[in-house]
DNA sequence: GATGAATGAGGTTTCATTCAT
DNA sequence: AATGAATGAAACCTCATTCAT
């Protein structure tokens, strides 16, 4: 065997190990919530506790490992929905409804993001920090479209945390429709006036 | 000290205990949350802790009375505003406007009103049980007045449900403005359609 | 009954639970040096873990409250001593007689009085206030009654730290003679030089 | 390659590991003591903690390599010092500075040698061995000298424990001065009494 | 031989809740 | 009724040690 496929089989290993808590802490995350006991999430992973810290030493850091891929991906959407839709406004609910489809099905994760308003909490910094950005762009291009006097209600970090705080608790109650809410809310922020 | 005057003596005790742990509980969730350190209030309300548990067995009992005359003024002004304002969109405003107040106030009172969607959460079941008729009023005059063939995009309970969720954390954040968002979201329901 | 005699059955219960703790870690230290796990402590003693961080918050606390009496009868010893003693010198061998007794009868205790240079540590700084004083005196009285121009070769708290030293490990190694040691350090310590 | 240069080449490969071990080791001793991590010296030394493993089964049995060198140093300085110098006595006090100087500069080695007092400590075991011998003939040359008549007060085992423990805690604290209590001690027992 | 990922025992600390006084 | 001491489950995190690759 050589070296480097020793090297490979290795981290094949490791790699496995830790889709397996990925996994395993996206499942837990669902039904206890972001602060689930370190040990139930090694449980269910199969693997031991010092596995997780090894990992991911801080919980955040999980956390953020666990949805970095639809994090990406909303961020990723974006641009391309400014593209492909029709108007801005459109895009912009359309991207807003990705965001909302993805915050609902993660059961606790909406609640997660508020974190420290020093912004020091590593989860809602990464997701202030990659996803503020695009929803500024959209949010600018609806605006810009509308007419040069009209200047968004809102910033993209308001609009955001309102988006996020609406999914809260949706996948708990079948009478909750975060969506229709959230759409409201653009709805509002569109009109271009908040009185 | 005859039987009777006994016992009015122990309940004018009683009473008092009462509402010192009321005070106490209320600034205690203020800094800590409504999810302090039993003997935290305790301590300040300068009781036991086994006094706390005779009053208030279980922690949503505790919750729902410290917040009871607040949600009960909150109640009170949804009839009051309908009279006094010009328009009953304005009383909707208006009454958005104070429960916002209320709740922004209140740190990790709005997070608290989650509960189970089956409402057996008595903290949210109180505040439903209260608040959402009154809402539903508002929102039924808002739109009565508009226009017999218009019918509000969202029923009162999710209205209600958006406005506290979009409380959460707010008096955290210094940047995250709930009061606008939620003005914001009613502009979008008045606008009658979420499309 | 009384609120007086009420609160004395309630402290004495507690002083029950105090006393038993101690006992019980005096025990333990002996054994298991003063590092045992608190579990240890609080299963001989047959109280929850809790009941010890009521009590001692942490462990420093929880050592000099063990060795308190000793320390202190150590201490009172010194003056005593002094009056009793035919020469100080006999005065000094006799208290540091005494303390060498003390130390070499707690296995472990010797050991953690090293502590932070910094002296922040509790234990460390307990003895050292309470006994270098008293050190000091009688080995002030015996240069003093040897001849004006004799200075001690070393301070009381070099020699209270290698008194303590010597101690070390004492308890556990029949062939080791602490008290030969000191006595040898104390008569090396009178001849006035270290040459 | 043969088989034998291949099998030297491993041997090579092996002791440089082990090298660099000891050397790793040394360095973390000093700063972390002798219960440093294991993985702190493995990554010290650029290894894998396997390897520590492999070369050192035990911890006391790196401790010991570790010292080897300066403990041989230390026994082979003992016959040399009794050559050169003008008395058995001086010979005793700078063979004695030696061993202070040697445990004082390494952080946690005097307080590692204690072990039990059965000698099954491999590291105790070893400085008991090699050293006991070189001090009892220093021992016992100073007093053949001072007189027939006269025996040392203290075993060379008693002795050597005695400097050991003394120089407990030495390095960290600066008000603590080892070596001149070593010394008094020294003279306490060249003086030919312990009382 | 070497590696370092994985394991899990072991120690700490906090707090909701009970119950003797 | 009130008190607050006691309880102990629960969660955290760290390393020594093993073993598959």
């Amino acid at each position: 065997m050589t070296d480097e496929s020793e090297r490979r089989t290795k981290r094949a290993d490791a790699r496995r190990n830790e889709q397996a808590l990925l996994d395993a802490a996206a499942a837990v995350f669902v039904t206890s919530g972001v602060d689930a006991p370190v040990r139930e999430i090694a449980a269910r992973a199969g693997v031991g506790m010092g596995t997780i810290y090894r990992h991911f030493p801080t919980r955040p850091e999980l956390v953020v490992a666990v949805y970095r891929h639809q994090v990406e991906a909303c961020a990723d959407a974006g641009p391309r929905l400014l593209d492909e839709s029709p108007t801005p406004e459109a895009a912009l609910r359309a991207w807003v409804a990705l965001f909302v489809e993805f915050l609902v099905t993660k059961h606790g994760l909406a609640g997660a993001l508020q974190g420290d308003s020093a912004g020091s909490d590593a989860l809602h910094a990464y997701f202030v920090d990659r996803l503020v950005p695009v929803c500024g762009s959209l949010l600018q291009a609806a605006f810009g479209r509308t007419g040069a006097r009209h200047v968004p209600p809102v910033d993209a970090y308001n609009l955001m945390k309102g988006i996020g705080n609406l999914c809260i608790g949706a996948a708990a109650d079948p009478a909750y429709d975060a969506y229709r809410l959230v759409q409201l809310l653009v709805t509002g922020v569109l009109s271009g006036s908040n009185r």
